[in-house]
DNA sequence: ATTCTAATTAACTATTTGGTTAAACCATGC
DNA sequence: GCATGGTTTAACCAAATAGTTAATTAGAAT
């Protein structure tokens, strides 16, 4: 029987769609429904409710993109080496799936307790204990001179924005800049290399 | 009669919090009835329609964010000059107002066409002429050697993400990084000065 | 005072929406 | 066969929601 896992893959496969576009409160269960291709009382067989479709949706997305990087973070590597693949990472991540943060964020500022919570908990290790190790590596790469004597928190907020940012302003700078899907994607491409080298090479 | 003004007011300063944090479809017309203080009536006696509302405020969003760098960049200022007055413009606009971003950006996800049209035509300047010139501006000021050969697309967007992305990730980063919102603050005001010089000074 | 107009409200309506129900379908094992 | 269990559907329902109406208030102009 393997029918249900068909189903429930349609079911969210549609519900990530709308939901991304449109958000918990703009998605309505019938259009999710409908792109599946199946009756609307399905949802409800394989989802109790809304809420928790979106939920169950949330979190494939957030974990989409928190939790690869902070297990990179955590790893026993050099910073150059977590950087270059942070950044690396969220470029694949991102070209096939731009509109990823913006939904993330937005349900986060929506609720930020509810789909906080979760992160906060969830993971091996506690935020504050995971940062305060990273914050040590730091500290002593710089002392060695691995790297240049940059605030630590500065520098995971730039990797960060650098590498997610231009996601997000796809639409205004394709207009902006005159791009089309083409010449976004070769751009996104070339910042692989460029990120590391500009937050690195002093 | 200056009653007409403060109700107006007073409707879009409630429809404002409440589309800020549930986005179109997640907000009620009733519940920025009752924060504005009035009756569910009035908001049709002043804005014919939910859309019309939303898309009141989201005029207003945008042109807080947009329209002041497009006239920094237009200027006849040095290119120097503009990175530090974006970056200075952002950080104050976006500490009063944390959840612009993720606002503006998502209505954009939802109806591209329908809230960067507005954009595209209002402005006294197409942005492909705008870009242009600007491009131009950034070429002969490499030559001249006062800015390092970067590529101006990269630099833009680099400017522009170091300086708003960190508002639009301000919970995740005050869990992660274990900051109030004082010490966020702290944080962002040390990019007034941190964004520019990482930038130019290669 | 009276008229006129803009502001304001309570009550109402038509529609949409999330969610339910009870019956039908269909594969499998016996 | 047929009983069993998970799967699927059409029809239904109650609550919520955007928007309307028609009546009331209050202030300004005459």
């Amino acid at each position: 029987m393997p029918k249900e896992l068909d189903a429930k893959e349609k079911i969210l496969e549609a519900a990530k769609g709308i939901f991304y576009k449109k958000g918990l409160g703009g998605a309505r269960m019938a259009e999710i429904a409908e792109e599946a291709g199946i009756n609307k009382a399905m949802l409800h067989y394989y989802f109790s409710s809304k809420e928790q479709l979106f939920e169950t949706v949330f979190e494939e997305a957030f974990h989409k993109i928190i939790p690869s990087i902070i297990s990179v973070l955590n790893s026993e590597k050099p910073i150059r080496e977590k950087i270059e693949e942070i950044a690396d990472f969220y470029i694949t991540t991102l070209s096939a799936n731009p509109q990823l943060p913006v939904f993330v964020l937005n349900a986060i500022q929506y609720d930020p307790e509810r789909f906080l919570g979760k992160f906060m908990k969830n993971k091996q290790m506690s935020p504050q204990a995971f940062m305060g190790k990273l914050m040590q590596q730091f500290q002593q790469e710089i002392q060695e001179g691995k790297l240049p004597p940059v605030d630590p928190r500065h520098l995971i907020i730039n990797l960060i924005g650098l590498s997610v940012f231009p996601f997000m302003m796809k639409p205004m700078l394709k207009i902006m800049m005159n791009m089309d899907d083409e010449s976004f994607h070769d751009l996104m491409e070339s910042r692989r290399e460029l990120i590391p080298r500009f937050l690195l090479d002093t």
